[in-house]
DNA sequence: AGCACGCCGACT
DNA sequence: GTCGGCGTGCTC
């Protein structure tokens, strides 16, 4: 304990500049009592910030004379506990990147900006009939009330079905109207209320009785459980039992989705599952509601909290299990500022509280895969599908010298046709939006060019505009080259938007759905077609890969990738592995219930061997077989890497910076492999030219030891501040 | 990141 | 003669 005489506050600033700042306690206040983790506000330069206390110390580094006073001291007890702190002092270690940024990132953004944690959030109250307990069931007769509810429910979406909060300007005055006529009442405020528990546990199958009896056998300590599992196999109902086990405990629970997958079903079935009010934490909330989930969870007032990558970091005091939902999703790994893998620190958290934590994914990343060949972790597999539904079989259909139809060869069209005449579902997949990928001259060659980026222009011909799909520049749609003026430009090759046009006219009787980025932008859009399908409202679903994230069509029996060539080959080593599962998943998309699905693949590689590889033997032959490849040829998992990028207008400042870079570790690190600096795949992109040098080790701790004492160095070179640069560690795009 | 200081080109 | 460009350095 520092002496009572001088204090000092080591405080960590969100800046890019990984240091921390010294400062006097404010005054008039008992600094003994201040602890670490503690939001402060302090003056920084002409304008003040806030930061976090990390340390308290007897002295200074800083000559006295420097040092400034604190001017608030924002929190009366810690925001982020010892093992949060602990947690992010890792990350930071791990991550290299400055650490006020990394601390800051656990706060929701309510709370960076210093507004107050001790806020009474606003409570929740319970609707119920006039004069009678408040209960669910009570409203089957009572359809005013009954609509209201509904009408609430709608509006707040995100509350839990039977219980509101009064300050949803939305629905304040229907309400208020209803209370005027006394037909209804609000009780009052009550803590996370929750009336129902609808629905009881699953009978468990072979396989997942198994694997629920392992992770609750061991959910006393630190296990890390691959749950290996197929679409449709029961995945969440081995989430819901495990949970439960913890809840009995009195323990919390963190669950961690994908972006797009934090589907309302989901939060639907914890909701019909658990009499605990679920929190939710995503991009699509709002500060508020977002900081409430969050305070929520630091104050152990809920058991559960469900959300994306940004959710990882809440504090939750109490914590019991952690669940990662489809883990292979590289929306995990956050990919601007602190490069971190939600996945990778998950885990760790999960080992500093000596607590189980579950991946989950029926298309397992190599990296937890070779994990569970180190014996690292448990592999538990469920191989069945629910029910009585068998797995979807799998071709390749060879397209090589056959007319194509806007890239449909006449054996899908056949198929199609088919498929439809049962009355039973098409879904077409292409991993391109847009009309067509190049605007080309027939007369002179001439093709549309992005002028900031090194990339074609797409045409969008609904919207009749030319756009890149890497930066934000559109023109109209020209009729004429500007080269030769002749009028003979013709869109060349395939995208979701010319499918369309062609499904359209080839199947003139039926509906067909395009989802892509463009056409569900609008919000609720994707939510609605979604419905669509499901109804049965729509034949044939055309999509990009937001097909291939856990969205369920039962009635589809038919899926079609029209070209699975254009991710064969590519610089990147993780090229395969995501194929594989981008595959992988899009055929699980087919023939649940009891319906068997073909699923097609055109292709002019018909003998490729990660295709073949892939369908004969399934996904995790081809990941055993590929991870043999990579370890052959000394890349990740069995190798360490880092990624250090940079990019200027100048494209001999960024190469420089990184050739003087490269020297530095050349001096000391012999261990480390460097490749580069060599420009990136897209050497140019909105007008910054783009370099990287890779970093790779065979061993973790030798190429940390170098990035620890190699960015102090580059942060001392002069072309550090002329170059944008980044360090990627454990870099999943090597782009 | 923000902000100030500082040294070279087109303007009232 | 000044206004303002962004290169450089600093923030406790």
């Amino acid at each position: 304990m520092p002496s009572p005489e001088k204090i000092i506050l080591s405080i960590a600033i969100p800046i890019p500049v990984d240091r921390l700042f010294d400062y006097l306690p404010p005054l008039n206040i008992n600094a003994q009592n201040i602890l670490p983790g503690v939001r402060v506000k302090v003056p920084f330069g002409k304008s003040f910030k806030i930061g976090i206390l990390i340390e308290l110390k007897n002295s200074s580094e800083s000559p006295d004379d420097k040092l400034k006073r604190a001017e608030e001291i924002l929190d009366a007890s810690p925001l982020l506990l010892e093992n949060d702190l602990k947690l992010l002092h890792w990350a930071h270690s791990y991550y290299h990147h400055p650490i006020g940024d990394v601390f800051i990132s656990a706060l929701p953004t309510a709370l960076r900006k210093g507004k107050a944690s001790q806020v009474r959030t606003t409570p929740y109250y319970a609707l119920s009939p006039l004069g009678k307990e408040f209960d669910l069931s009570l409203f089957k007769n009572a359809h005013k009330q009954r609509a209201l509810f509904e009408f609430i429910s709608k509006h707040t979406g995100a509350l839990s079905q039977t219980t509101i909060s009064p300050h949803f300007k939305l629905w304040q005055s229907p309400l208020k109207a209803l209370l005027k006529k006394d037909l209804i009442q609000l009780s009052t405020p009550i803590e996370n209320a929750k009336t129902s528990q609808k629905q009881k546990p699953l009978t468990a199958n072979a396989e997942q009785k198994i694997a629920i009896e392992h992770i609750i056998k061991n959910n006393h300590h630190f296990s890390v459980s691959l749950l290996d599992g197929v679409t449709g196999s029961g995945k969440t109902e081995v989430y819901l039992q495990s949970i439960q086990a913890t809840l009995d405990k009195g323990q919390q629970v963190l669950v961690l989705l994908p972006e797009i997958t934090l589907t309302p079903q989901l939060e639907a079935r914890f909701n019909a599952r658990f009499s605990t009010k679920i929190e939710t934490f995503h991009s699509k909330h709002t500060e508020t509601q977002r900081l409430h989930a969050w305070l929520n969870m630091q104050q152990k007032k809920s058991l559960i909290l469900l959300g994306t990558r940004s959710a990882l970091l809440t504090p939750c005091p109490n914590l019991g299990l952690i669940i990662l939902d489809e883990e292979h999703d590289s929306s995990f790994k956050q990919q601007e500022g602190f490069r971190f893998s939600a996945r990778d620190v998950a885990i760790v958290r999960a080992k500093m509280l000596n607590i189980p934590i579950i991946l989950g994914s029926a298309t397992p990343s190599f990296e937890s895969l070779y994990n569970v060949k180190q014996k690292r972790y448990t592999r538990l597999v469920l191989s069945q599908r629910a029910g009585s539904a068998t797995p979807p079989s799998l071709a390749l259909l060879d397209i090589r010298n056959q007319y194509l139809q806007e890239g449909l060869s006449p054996t899908l069209i056949k198929m199609i046709k088919n498929t439809l005449a049962k009355k039973q579902q098409v879904l077409l997949f292409l991993n391109r939006r847009g009309f067509s990928p190049t605007l080309i001259c027939h007369s002179c060659g001439w093709t549309a060019e992005c002028k900031r980026c090194d990339a074609n222009l797409v045409v969008h011909y609904q919207q009749q505009k030319l756009r890149c799909h890497h930066c934000s520049s559109e023109q109209f749609l020209i009729k004429n080259c500007p080269a030769c003026q002749s009028e003979e430009l013709k869109p060349l090759g395939l995208g979701t938007e010319r499918v369309e046009y062609a499904l359209n006219s080839l199947f003139p009787q039926k509906t067909v759905v395009r989802l892509d980025r463009d056409s569900t932008q609008k919000k609720g859009v994707l939510e609605e077609q979604l419905a669509a399908i499901n109804a049965g409202q729509v034949d044939i679903i055309l999509g990009t890969q937001m097909l291939a994230k856990g969205h369920h069509f039962p009635n589809v029996t038919l899926v079609a990738l029209l070209d699975v060539d254009s991710g064969l080959f590519s610089i990147d080593f993780h090229a395969a592995e995501r194929l594989a599962q981008l595959i992988t998943q899009v055929a699980g998309r087919a023939g649940r219930e009891n319906k068997k699905g073909h699923v097609i693949m055109q292709t002019r590689q018909p003998e490729h061997p990660l295709l073949n590889t892939l369908i004969h033997q399934g996904y995790s032959h081809f990941a055993q077989a590929a991870l043999e490849e990579r370890k052959e040829a000394e890349l990740p998992p069995y190798t360490y890497q880092a990624l250090l990028r940079a990019t200027a207008s100048n494209p001999q400042l960024a190469q420089d910076f990184l050739s003087e870079v490269s020297l530095i570790v050349n001096q000391q690190a012999f261990s480390t492999l460097l490749l580069g600096p060599v420009s990136a795949p897209m050497p140019k992109r909105a007008g910054q030219f783009r370099y990287q040098l890779l970093l790779q080790n065979k061993q973790r701790k030798a190429l940390h030891h170098l990035l620890h004492s190699l960015i102090p160095k580059i942060n001392k070179l002069k072309l550090a501040r002329k170059v944008k640069w980044s360090l990627d560690v454990d870099p999943i795009d090597l782009y």
